[in-house]
RNA sequence: CGGGGUGUAGCGCAGUUGGCAGCGCACCGCGUUUGGGACGCGGGGGUCGGCGGUUCAAGUCCGCCCACCCCGACCA
């Protein structure tokens, strides 16, 4: 690399973000404006998320399933409010084979639509239902703006769809799978999320309502990190899914859809990252220990490598890297580490051969204080203990960080301010006018109304009109 | 799509009044190094974003186009 440190996240956030992505090499732009290229160091990360987010799909009941990626225009047209969201950020295929299609293709941008066809063929009766599938895949949304792994104009998600017999039904799923994801990202990626429910303006565009966890990344902006939502009768009646009941009357379903995407990604790089780069959580890390050799002459190799051998298979239930490249010295791999976001290093020298200890370094934890010698004797559960205690750690942390930057406003005045620099946690009426005002004084918007601590009755920040519930105001990725 | 900026080696940049296309890092080879970002010597690498114009001569001057980045209006 051209310069040894990174931009200081203080200075430039967004260059800080820019260019670690592209250093650690999780991803680089693709030759097309708007597209990345996510490379194998950010897939092996998008690998682990996706083995996490799966095992709790299938424990909930559902199955995987792949649909096309090309929809017929008329699809999209189908849902009023879905093509009004959808139609501005459309790709779409107009020859094919060298001829011009009857009917354009649009590349799905989400795909209620042709799952939501499917369904009204596959489902008949009472019997059939629920329906419970998930799907992981990529999507096109023709983005004016793009950041790499925030907004691409092609991202990987999976989206789950789903279709009940009941309203209550559909509500139950919607919400058992917005849990599934505070659980994932609170447990698995140390990212501390407030899991709740969108505004109507902030809705997904035919949704009846909409679910969202927010995190908070490290210049105090709000990301929306995963979303559920609970479709109603909207896409049922669109497609005529309709199934017999126990009496054999004709009904609608109630369908939801819900999904995560590599926008995580961003998510888990901004709320751990410092000034020396990535901090990756040990259970989505890919590489969680990496093993530094240290020696001098080739004597000293000789005795140092089958140390680092053997203490790499006392680890083998772990992901361990041994980087044993001799052209940079040790002090390098450390930086360069770091900078990739593994949790634990252990270094191995010619003193730690004659006492029998390593050196661990945590990477949450920067400098001296992060640094011990331990004994060989009993490493596997050592490093398995550390590795916990830097999860818990790192959740903490941020935990911290984000309840430090929000406030509750004394007036409209203060909320102005607030959220310059944070979150305001405030009363709001519901009206859109009050929302529209906010976002037109300050750019910040209404990011959910809480699942916990949100009911609440008081004066709209805003108006001051009665309110029944408080919400966060933030500006937003 | 509006405002600003940048395009010269993989990356970061310099290039004077128009006159043989350079520097640092990275890369390759050899040697010395290695517990917090090593060093020496020797190498390889370029349609100067594209097209057109002015000129004996264009990286440099003029025109048009394109791409990317940043800031705004829209979004997982």
């Amino acid at each position: 690399m051209a310069d040894e440190k990174l931009p200081l996240r203080s200075e430039n956030y967004s260059e800080w973000y820019n260019q670690l992505i592209q250093r650690a090499e999780l991803a680089d732009y693709a030759p097309v404006r708007g597209c990345m290229v996510v490379r194998p160091y950010g897939w092996a990360l998008w690998e682990n998320i996706q083995q996490a987010l799966d095992k709790r799909f299938k424990a909930t009941g559902h199955q995987n399933a792949a649909f096309p990626l090309f929809i017929p225009m008329s699809f999209l047209e189908k849902e009023k409010e879905h093509v009004e969201g959808f139609s501005p950020e459309l790709a779409v295929v107009t020859i094919g084979g060298g001829e011009k299609l009857e009917e354009p293709l649009v590349v799905r941008p989400t795909s209620e639509t042709v799952i939501g066809y499917m369904y009204s063929r596959w489902i008949k009766s009472y019997r059939d239902l629920p329906v419970l599938i998930n799907q992981w895949g990529n999507v096109v949304r023709w983005e004016l703006r793009t950041r790499l792994f925030l907004r691409t104009l092609e991202f990987y998600w999976q989206e789950g769809h789903t279709a009940h017999a009941t309203e209550q039904e559909a509500e139950e799923e919607t919400r058992r799978m917005l849990d599934v994801y505070t659980d994932f990202a609170v447990n698995e990626a140390a990212v501390p999320v407030i899991p709740g429910m969108k505004s109507a303006t902030e809705k997904f565009a035919g949704a009846a309502r909409s679910y969202t966890i927010e995190a908070m990344m490290g210049d105090t902006k709000a990301l929306q990190s995963g979303t559920s939502h609970n479709l109603g009768q909207n896409f049922a009646k669109a497609f005529e899914i309709q199934f017999l009941d126990q009496n054999n009357v004709l009904q609608h379903c109630w369908t939801t859809s819900w999904g995560l995407s590599t926008r995580f990604i961003g998510a888990i790089i901004m709320t751990h990252g410092d000034d020396q780069g990535l901090k990756f959580p040990p259970r989505l890390a890919p590489i969680q220990v990496v093993i530094v050799p240290i020696f001098r002459s080739e004597e000293e190799r000789a005795r140092v490598m089958p140390v680092v051998e053997q203490v790499k298979g006392m680890l083998s239930d772990l992901r361990v890297k041994v980087d044993d490249r001799s052209e940079v010295t040790p002090g390098f791999k450390y930086n360069d580490w770091e900078m990739r976001g593994v949790p634990l290093r252990i270094e191995i020298g010619p003193k730690d051969i004659e006492k029998g200890s390593v050196a661990l370094a945590r990477r949450d934890i920067p400098g001296k204080e992060g640094k011990q010698f331990v004994s060989q004797d009993g490493l596997a559960e050592t490093v398995k203990n550390l590795l916990e205690d830097i999860q818990k750690s790192m959740l903490e942390k941020a935990r911290e960080f984000r309840d430090a930057n929000i406030h509750e406003p004394r007036d409209y005045a203060h909320l102005q301010e607030i959220v310059q620099d944070g979150w305001a946690f405030a009363h709001w009426c519901g009206s859109s006018a009050c929302e529209a005002k906010v976002k037109e004084d300050t750019k910040a918007t209404t990011r959910c109304i809480p699942l916990e601590g949100g009911k609440s009755k008081g004066a709209c920040i805003v108006c001051g009109e009665p309110a029944e519930y408080k919400v966060y105001f933030a500006k937003s990725y």
